[in-house]
DNA sequence: ATGGGGCAGCTTTTT
DNA sequence: GCTGCCCCAT
């Protein structure tokens, strides 16, 4: 084993020679953290342990695939259990599916399934979606079930109304999924987390079978995943854990840092190896980093150091607006492959949403610079590809309701909205799964004649092709496609601008599926493909083999590292998101994800702002990030945009020059009386706005004095009620709750109010129903409030 | 029942 | 700027 430890530090060589008894890895970014935990892995193998008693769980495919690979090169050919924690549930939830009422053969719902279901619920539950959306409901739930929270230990708390509100959904909507013969993703969790502790038989079992488990970036782990873990290792506590607390980005949903920061309390004898000595980032970038993340407050102090010696400066960028920013990049990047000293795959471009790709997209086509977006638009969300998924769930699960609305009238065989409604309820009334109440279509009340010959038209497809339901996926997927006659009817409906060939993402599917035949010969079962294709995620198909320049968010950069990084957007209400800021914890974890973002780096980094971008269509002044005063300024390179006048006026006119001449360059605080309010805690400094704003007097016009309006769509809108009396009301004055009165319906009251600008919209609850009106147009008149 | 057009809402991050 | 929904005309 010398062999295997002789090239290691010696903190290092503590970890990987660890091997009974609980470790603690507190590993910091680019400290070699993979390469110890895989050399662990194969010292544990020459030391006699089973490879079938060692499971590694890591949260993407991604993590696991490299980790694989890097075991296999140390111990080839080992069947060490390597991968996500969904992946693990899913396949103990499949031996042991009758322990929660569910059978073998269940589904996995994805996000776009659960929220379908999630519709369907909140309808059968009778609840109204005017306080609440869907997706709030969805993430209301999520996060109880994250919380290892059931329907009925929801009821009874003190709830926020949204809670409230979910806590009566979510009955309805497990009910449903277990009609279904489906789970979600939480639930694969959910699930074994309570079976495990529902039943010490099986928690014996399992724990016995993984006697060595290991979990990377333990720092993300939520209560469901920590009480998995722990179950496991009760009776044989060789669980090892590696992570980063200053890593910590997945709070938002339901991560718990404290998981890591109380390991060495939850597991008595624990041993803890701290790893943080750098290999990866020049000391430029280092420190960069560290002076960030010492603004943490809650955290533990971390040294962060290197050998590597010192290399260029980090840079500090502003750009005109978000599509010269992508040129500049883009240019920056083509100068940086033409000087011979880059490949294209060694530059990273990370930003905070993956709407900001876009522009870059622009950029990298017209240059003709080879790229990646990881996690874009999903291959496995197309409508086609849905589609014919959709056919083989419902084979592999006759109870799968979503995959059976989806394919009822897929292509369109005369099955209309209410006749789908009418066999939803009859199967909601008889909890049965859709497809066999369809199977009763006769003895449904109200169905038409024709609805009837044609849902028996479908059973009869359906029938005929599920008997090939144990032939090679390939002729399978082949044969539904032909009997469905698919390829008529997806050219027919095929939107001309955006899929020019749709059959073509037919045609990859079906290669995916041959390569699928071809890599599981004897135990290709539909069941298993299906579950492949619902927990790879996007972010998965990231590849640094071929040249190409790739583009991600910070949150899918984690664990992976680049030469060249850029990291766009440092702005206020993106790092930190704007939905992110209103409590110091969120805005601690938006500075770890810059954090993050800034460690990916190896020899260059630049961080760039833009003076305004396009937000959702608009265009919009923009504030720095905060976080930018948080680094050390005197060695980062700043470079800032070149203005003109000209630019300006024809970019805003002489209305915005003056009315909203962008506020971010106006120190917050000063002439700005609403800046603040609610989050006194985020305080932007002088330093790095003052230098930007001197820059940029030169050669703007002055900010102004008053308060620019946020939204100058709002300053000429006239309201209903300047219409009918001449008064001025303005706009907020239409609030929730408030009596109107309209000529045709009489009074009634505002149920709720949304949409900005000309679409600011109310819904008015009358005597004879409710209507909406857009206020800008509408002829409502205040009469006062309830 | 279908398909198109228009409108409302929204977009943090992922298994 | 895109998607999912609703309503309308066929």
């Amino acid at each position: 084993m010398d062999a295997l430890t002789k090239e290691l530090t010696p903190p290092q060589r503590d970890a990987v020679t660890h091997i009974d008894g609980p470790l603690l890895i507190l590993a910091g970014p680019g400290s070699g953290k993979t390469r110890v935990v895989t050399h662990r892995v194969a010292n544990m193998l020459g030391h006699g342990v089973s490879p079938f008693q060692i499971a590694a769980l890591t949260f993407t495919n991604k993590a696991a695939d490299e980790m694989r690979a890097r075991v296999d090169k140390l111990a080839p050919g080992q069947p060490v259990w390597m991968g996500t924690f969904h992946r693990f549930c899913a396949q103990r939830l499949r031996r042991y599916a009758s322990f929660v009422g569910l059978k073998e053969n269940y589904s996995i719902y994805d996000s776009s399934d659960s929220k379908q279901a999630m519709k369907r619920a909140i309808a059968a539950a009778g609840i109204s979606t005017t306080h609440c959306s869907p997706d709030q409901i969805a993430s209301s739930i999520s996060k109880a079930k994250n919380r290892l929270a059931t329907p009925e230990m929801m009821e009874g708390h003190a709830l926020s109304p949204q809670d409230a509100i979910a806590a009566k959904v979510y009955p309805v909507y497990q009910q449903q999924l277990l009609t279904a013969n489906a789970v979600d993703f939480d639930d694969l969790l959910l699930h074994i987390a309570r079976l495990l502790r529902e039943n010490p038989e099986v928690r014996g079992e399992l724990d016995s079978k993984y006697k060595y488990i290991m979990v990377d970036e333990y720092q993300d782990t939520n209560l469901a995943q920590y009480a998995i873990v722990r179950a496991l290792s009760i009776d044989h506590p060789n669980l090892a854990v590696t992570g980063d607390p200053d890593q910590s980005i997945y709070g938002w949903r339901g991560a718990d840092v404290n998981n890591i920061l109380d390991f060495e309390k939850d597991y008595p004898n624990v041993k803890t190896v701290r790893l943080e000595k750098n290999y990866r980032s020049t000391p430029n970038i280092l420190r960069a980093a560290d002076e960030l993340i010492r603004h943490n407050q809650k955290r533990k102090q971390k040294e962060l150091f290197t050998d590597i010696p010192e290399g260029d400066p980090v840079v500090l960028r502003m750009y005109e607006d978000g599509y010269k920013e992508a040129d500049g990049i883009v240019d920056d990047i083509a100068d940086k492959i033409a000087g011979g000293q880059y490949k294209a795959n060694d530059f990273a471009i990370f930003c905070r949403m993956n709407a900001l790709t876009r522009s870059l997209e622009h950029a990298f086509r017209s240059r003709a610079l080879p790229y990646q977006i990881v996690g874009g638009v999903e291959f496995y969300q197309r409508r086609e590809i849905k589609d014919l998924l959709a056919y083989l769930h419902l084979i592999n699960n006759p109870n799968h309701d979503v995959a059976f609305h989806r394919v009822i009238n897929t292509p369109t065989r005369g099955i209309g909205a209410k006749t789908i409604e009418r066999i939803r309820d009859h199967a909601d009334h008889h909890r049965i799964p859709m497809l066999e109440a369809a199977r009763h279509a006769q003895s449904i009340d109200g169905l038409a004649k024709r609805a009837k010959t044609m849902i028996g038209k479908f059973i009869t497809i359906y029938d005929r092709i599920s008997k090939r339901a144990t032939s090679s996926l390939e002729d399978l997927i082949r044969y539904v496609v032909e009997e469905t006659a698919y390829e008529d009817y997806v050219e027919k409906t095929a939107t001309e601008q955006q899929d020019a060939n749709p059959m073509a993402n037919v045609d990859e599917f079906i290669t995916a599926t041959v390569e699928f035949d071809r890599q599981h010969p004897d135990d290709g079962s539909l069941d298993l493909f299906l579950e492949q294709v619902a927990l790879v995620a996007d972010t998965d198909k990231f590849d640094s083999e071929t040249e190409r320049v790739t583009l991600m968010t910070l949150h899918a950069a984690k664990g992976l590292e680049f030469p060249c990084v850029y990291i766009i957007g440092v702005e206020d209400d993106l790092i930190p998101h704007s939905r992110s800021k209103s409590t110091e914890s969120e805005f601690e974890e938006e500075r770890r994800l810059l954090f993050v973002g800034i460690t990916r780096a190896m020899q260059n980094l630049q961080l760039s702002v833009c003076k305004r971008r396009a937000v959702r269509g608009d265009i919009r002044p923009v504030i720095p990030s905060p976080f930018l005063n948080e680094l050390p300024l005197g060695e980062i390179k700043r470079i800032e945009a070149a203005t003109s006048y000209d630019y300006f006026d024809d970019e805003f006119g002489d209305e915005l020059n003056q009315d909203s001449y962008p506020e971010s360059w106006d120190l917050p605080g000063e002439n700005d009386p609403e800046s603040g309010s609610g989050d006194d805690d985020i305080v932007l400094e002088k330093s790095v706005v003052t230098s930007f704003v001197d820059d940029v007097s030169q050669v703007a016009p002055p900010p102004p004095k008053a308060k620019p309006k946020p939204k100058p769509l709002l300053s000429g809108l006239k309201t209903g009620s300047d219409l009918l009396s001449g008064g001025v009301t303005p706009v907020t004055a239409y609030q929730e709750g408030v009596t109107v009165r309209h000529p045709d319906h009489g009074e009634g009251t505002i149920v709720n109010v949304t949409g900005r600008g000309p679409k600011r919209t109310a819904k008015v609850q009358f005597e004879d129903g409710e209507h909406s009106f857009r206020l800008a147009y509408a002829k409502l008149e205040l009469v006062g409030k309830m």
